[in-house]
DNA sequence: AGCCATACGGAATGATCATTCCGTAACTCA
DNA sequence: TGAGTTACGGAATGATCATTCCGTATGGCT
């Protein structure tokens, strides 16, 4: 009935989670994302409202993102014991090399420490996120012990837990500076204590 | 040979501190500070010069005062493992009870999450903290080993990099939403392999 | 072709940001 | 007690913040 759309939508939330990812929410201001996405701020209003609303679909985007990627990473492991190292491979990768995309869900750690005190939307969403990391890494742990790789009394619920603590842990001390070499021994330790 | 201070520095710091833990840097306006502490724009520009550098200050005294916390505590225990459990169990209810002052270095996690990457100065001082709690650790895990709590095979300093990735990944999780009964057993559970 | 609703660019808007400045008050020292 | 120095309160300062607004361009629909 109008005059359409002259960008693709989810090609500007990814760009401007790429800033939010960079700067956080409040060091991020409306013009970086004007910059980022190459949109003016009329057109960022008129398809999201608000720098807050935009700021949650870039996390509600990058959410299912990153849990899809855990599937399909999970999905094409030989074992669920596999799955986990590659991960946790992954996790060491991601935290270690410095200012990269920050990639399976370093973002939901940021947002969860910066935001989630001050933000109900935002601390939702980082809830569910936990709570799908969880779930998932539960499941893997709960085959691994079908696959034999896990002790079959340990209770899956709460290895898993100590996982995503490790995993959230681990992204929080590379921004302290944790060499790729410490954040490896941990990720190791935590893979070897897992099995057994 | 002038005018003396009308104010204790220590305690300014210690308010602006209050302030800057509530809601981390960028988010805490000078005006914030001002209010936090009652003084002037004036004194505080005159006591500190910036914005920055109080908030480096306050980082300073918040370390020093979190390390001798962690020292007292350790010298309270009757031994090296009941140490550790306790400092696990302040961590699960600092991180548990969620608007507290953040006692025992959570102020630590949310500055290297939210500042370390964009600022050298911070990143610095994270590093720092990170080092001195987990050597903090290993000599608490190689007393341990000596009272015979810890197997004498172990590598305290992975074990302590361990622990250690553990109280920042609760830290992180509480952010998250995790449930005082959840981090207790994530705790629980790190503890009962540190001793095994 | 012409109407109309929306997209868009760019210039306001008003609030808030960190920081500076200045006049006055307060205190030390001689 | 008077001179010299610094502290302090509060009002500027100029930059930047998120958001709004308006004039024009654009494309779908009849």
């Amino acid at each position: 009935m109008a005059r359409p759309r002259s960008f693709d939508r989810d090609d500007a939330l990814d760009r401007a989670l790429a800033a939010f990812e960079k700067t956080g929410y409040e060091a991020t201001s409306f013009q970086d994302i004007v910059d980022a996405t190459g949109l003016s701020r009329s057109s960022l209003y008129g398809a999201f409202g608000s720098k807050h609303a935009l700021y949650l679909a870039a996390l509600d985007r990058f959410q299912a993102h990153g849990a899809a990627q855990l599937d399909a990473l999970f999905a094409a492991a030989p074992t669920a014991l596999a799955g986990i190292g590659a991960y946790l491979d992954r996790i060491v990768q991601d935290a270690a090399d410095g200012a990269e995309p920050a990639a399976l869900g370093c973002f939901v750690t940021n947002t969860a420490v910066e935001r989630a005190a001050r933000d109900a939307e935002t601390a939702r969403r980082a809830r569910s996120a936990l709570e799908g990391m969880v779930d998932t890494l539960r499941r893997q742990i709960e085959r691994a012990q079908a696959e034999g790789d896990v002790p079959r009394h340990a209770d899956a619920s709460v290895r898993a837990m100590s996982l995503v603590t490790t995993v959230y842990g681990l992204r929080a001390l590379a921004k302290s500076g944790l060499t790729r070499d410490e954040a490896e021994r941990v990720a190791t330790e935590a893979l070897r204590r897992l099995a057994e």
